[in-house]
RNA sequence: GCGGGCAUGGCGGAACUGGCAGACGCGCCAGACUUAGGAUCUGGUGGAUUUAUCCCGUGGAGGUUCAAAUCCUCUUGCCCGCACCA
């Protein structure tokens, strides 16, 4: 006999699909489970991280189906974004084209594995049916005041010749094409992610549901930090220089200033003095230092005095001001305080260019000499050297001289953050318009909603310097404001595809909708999402850019839910030979070849099997052997036990053990897949029944029971391979899907035993295995533990002076 | 440097609240069926050993406990994240 997967499979899903057995709708009545997993850029092919991405989802939507809730499941494309753009220069074909034909490769080898998804649902950002709402969400932040342009210092990739997001920015380098990232000054579109900073921190709180993992990334990223800002008084011209600090408690330490050379103060302090043509130099070095070569912790410290003084506002000391690679325009206020004494960086700098250390905090057994110090005094003490601040412990400080300074009028509290306004615009031609004209005369004035959605033109040019053709596009940039009737420019940068992938789990629960992003009902009955599914790598990006914009919704009233997603699962890598599958290495293996040498079923199996979800998984091309021995042998099982099944006479006096197993196996999976997502111990256990089962063949036992086993085995087996259940379950004689039926239930009374195995142990090592009543009390159970003849070695020339019993286990005899 | 995670047979992994270490699968060994086996079935498979053993064994060293892969302290190696954030 065959197994004849390629027909099996294909038979069932096209059946599957005309009876559209996973189409969702709304049943108010019913309870809910929205299933998402992370979806796609149309790169061309599915690879296994997506083949393993999805086989997880599947399977726990199909166990929440099988547990009565009305799940949401579905699938849609990121398809906006630049490898479509590099398409189209490369190989001359229309992004649109190149994506659109992605998208149907990638949609028949999803069908292929037999994902439960409601297709009906499908979305692509790039569809103009989509990115209309993307627009509209655009225009809702602008209303609100969320989104604004603003000339700035940006990150800019010569490679993608677009800007980047600073989350985009990794190490130094793009996130996409990794080279290195530079500097521009641009005229920009941001989101002022900014104003929900501490929002996003605070609410991490109530995701219990996340990996502690991605939490902390997030909350690292957001990067809260409590201090005072205060302002120097230069000397001469009596311009403030703002200062931020966490450590107000050593401010009378404070041996000079440092300014990040992009400061603006920096040209004016040291305009038409000596010190201009140096500054300058160094400015132009610093400039040509990537941004990672200059703010690593390995990079030596440099920097040069301006030839300008500042007034300490605490007690009039007259310090020096600096400029230095180690300070950061971006942060803060680009201006810091030098304390040598008490910062191991600015110990590092004092020591280096011989600036003075003077000691403010000093340990409660010894008092500090700064000449004595090989390093900075960070710990806590107790102040000196600090007026009347003298003598107080320094965290009380911290509280004492930021109250002081905000009671003085000298500076004030203030909360700093690592987190930067998302900066959305993009140089590129494949992205979502920005809904925004120019016009001379009133300025820069938002599409109208009914003109939406701002289409990107097909007919255009794409050049190999890889500017944006929106540019050149006459037809696109020119056209009339909306306010006043004359003419007017289009923006033509588009936006980041971030944006796009925002909002796309709203979209799912009403993909339809003409004239709305989705309705109020629907969105409120479907959100959250219960449960998320997706790699680490969008920990903070995408997951901290959807959070925000939930929060925005919710505040708008668009939505309810204060966190989008309540659960997440981030599985891990498939590697191979240790390594990530990845085309430069070549040691990628396609799910497609998997699919055609094995079917979906084994492919599906085997990534469950090999390791538990968030794992990094091994690929095995033996594990995968393993896993289509398995189902041939379930065949051979099923079709074994049906044939007994047909022409069975018997008395069943083998029922009680398989009845056992058929339970302790439900009650096993159910476990490992509803409270761990352990699919791995879950097919274990299902291999064990099929193992225990193929021991009964040729036993004693009853129609039902043999039936209900064989039922169950293939419903326990349903999620992980639904195309050979469905076929074994057919052929055993049901008419209607099996996975539309309900999960199985343990019945605990099959459970019950009469004898059971306790383990003997004398101090603690395992002496002998008896087999006891399962009701024994404590005591019987020490009793006939110390009866073992096999214990007597042991316990020879020995005093018990224990016994200790764990009911129904163990009994550990402790003897001297 | 800071933060997080991991370490168990030849391999992937199991052991969930401390209670039989190595489930399940792969690989390997032996046998059966066979013209053949890279099919299938049966049995075996942590190490050592005098092969029915008061033995050793979960990266290493200590500790807590009647009992430790699991808890604590120290330590080594690997992986991931952040990284001069004032």
């Amino acid at each position: 006999m065959k197994y004849d997967f390629k027909n099996i499979e294909s038979k069932w899903q096209k059946k599957w699909e005309e009876e559209g057995i996973y189409k969702t709708s709304e049943d108010y009545e019913k309870p809910k489970f929205y299933c998402l997993e992370m979806f796609p850029y149309p790169s061309g092919n599915l690879h296994m991280g997506h083949m393993r991405n999805y086989s997880i989802g599947d399977v726990i939507a199909r166990f929440k189906r099988m547990n009565g809730y009305n799940v949401l499941y579905t699938m849609g494309w990121d398809s906006f974004g630049l490898p479509a753009e590099n398409a189209a220069i490369k190989h001359n074909i229309h992004p649109y084209k190149w994506t659109w034909s992605n998208i149907a490769t990638m949609r028949s080898q999803l069908k292929q594995l037999g994902f439960s998804y409601d297709w009906d649902r499908e979305v692509a950002t790039c569809h103009p049916e989509y990115y209309k709402w993307t627009q509209w969400f655009f225009l809702l932040l602008y209303k609100r005041g969320l989104a604004y342009r603003k000339k700035a210092t940006v990150n800019w990739c010569p490679s993608c010749s677009t800007v980047l997001a600073n989350e985009q920015v990794v190490d130094g380098k793009c996130e996409r094409c990794k080279s290195e990232v530079t500097k521009k000054e641009l005229e920009q579109w941001f989101f002022r992610i900014t104003d929900y900073a501490d929002e996003l921190l605070d609410d991490l709180e109530k995701l219990p549901g996340w990996p502690e993992k991605v939490k902390t990334m997030q909350y690292n990223w957001i990067g809260r930090s409590e201090g005072v800002q205060f302002a120097f008084t230069e000397e001469k011209t009596g311009e403030k220089i703002e200062v931020f600090t966490t450590r107000p408690d050593t401010v009378y330490g404070v041996s000079y200033i440092v300014l990040a050379p992009e400061h603006p103060l920096v040209d004016t302090l040291c305009a038409g003095t000596e010190y201009e043509e140096p500054v300058k130099r160094f400015k132009d070095k610093m400039a040509r230092y990537s941004e990672i070569d200059r703010t690593s912790t390995e990079a030596e410290k440099e920097g040069m005095f301006i030839g300008a003084y500042a007034i300490n506002p605490m007690n009039d000391d007259k310090v020096p001001i600096w400029i230095a690679n180690y300070v950061l325009m971006g942060y803060g206020t680009g201006a810091v305080m030098g304390v040598p004494a008490h910062d191991q960086r600015d110990f590092d700098f004092a020591k280096k260019y011989d600036l003075p250390i003077k000691v403010v905090i000093t340990p409660k057994d010894k008092v500090l000499q700064a000449e004595e110090m090989t390093e900075a005094y960070v710990d806590e003490g107790i102040l000196i050297n600090s007026d009347r601040f003298n003598g107080i412990n320094s965290p009380d400080a911290i509280t004492a001289i930021g109250q002081y300074m905000s009671d003085k009028g000298i500076g004030e509290f203030k909360v700093n953050f690592k987190l930067r306004d998302w900066l959305i615009s993009r140089q590129r031609y494949w992205g979502a318009p920005i809904p925004i004209v120019y016009c001379d005369k009133c300025g820069v004035v938002p599409i109208p909603e009914e003109a939406l959605p701002v289409l990107l033109p097909e007919d255009i040019e794409f050049k190999p310097q890889g500017t944006s053709p929106l540019k050149d596009c006459a037809e696109f940039v020119n056209t009339t404001c909306p306010k006043c009737n004359g003419p007017a420019r289009r923006e033509t940068d588009t936006m980041d595809t971030f944006m796009c992938s925002s909002w796309y789990f709203y979209r799912y629960t009403d993909p339809r909708n003409q004239n709305a992003p989705f309705d109020e009902k629907k969105v409120d009955y479907w959100m959250p999402v219960d449960q998320y599914i997706g790699g680490v790598e969008h920990a903070i990006l995408h997951l901290m850019y959807s959070r925000f914009f939930n929060k925005v919704l919710r505040d708008a009233g668009l939505v309810k839910v204060d966190e989008p997603f309540e659960n997440l699962l981030t599985q891990g890598m498939v590697l191979k030979d240790g390594a990530k599958m990845s085309k430069s290495l070549g040691n990628t293996v396609s799910p497609e070849e998997i699919i055609a040498k094995y079917g979906a079923d084994t492919a599906r199996l085997f990534i469950l099997f090999a390791a538990p979800p968030e794992r990094d998984l091994e690929w095995s091309d033996q594990g995968v052997e393993g896993c289509f021995r398995f189902i041939q042998r379930v065949i051979r099982l099923v079709d074994d036990l049906s044939n007994k099944l047909s022409n069975a006479k018997d008395t069943g006096s083998m029922d009680r053990d398989v009845r056992f197993i058929t339970h302790k196996t439900i009650k096993k999976a159910t476990e490992d897949i509803s409270e761990r997502f352990n699919f791995n111990t879950a097919i274990s256990a299902i291999m064990e029944m099929v193992n225990a089962l193929n021991d009964y063949k040729d036993s004693d036992i009853s129609k039902d029971v043999l039936k209900e086993a064989l039922e169950n085995l293939l419903l326990l087996l349903a999620p992980f391979a639904p195309h050979i259940t469905e076929e074994m379950w057919h052929k055993i004689g049901h008419e209607s899907s099996i996975h539309l039926m309900p999960w199985p239930k343990c019945d605990e009374s099959a459970l019950v035993v009469d004898e059971i195995e306790i383990v003997v142990q004398v101090n603690g090592k395992l002496r002998d295995k008896i087999k006891i009543p399962a009701q024994a009390t404590d005591e019987e159970m020490q009793e006939m533990a110390l009866k073992s003849e096999r214990l007597i070695p042991f316990l020879e020339g020995k005093k018990v002076v224990k016994v200790i019993t764990v009911p129904k286990k163990l009994v550990n005899i402790v003897a001297k």
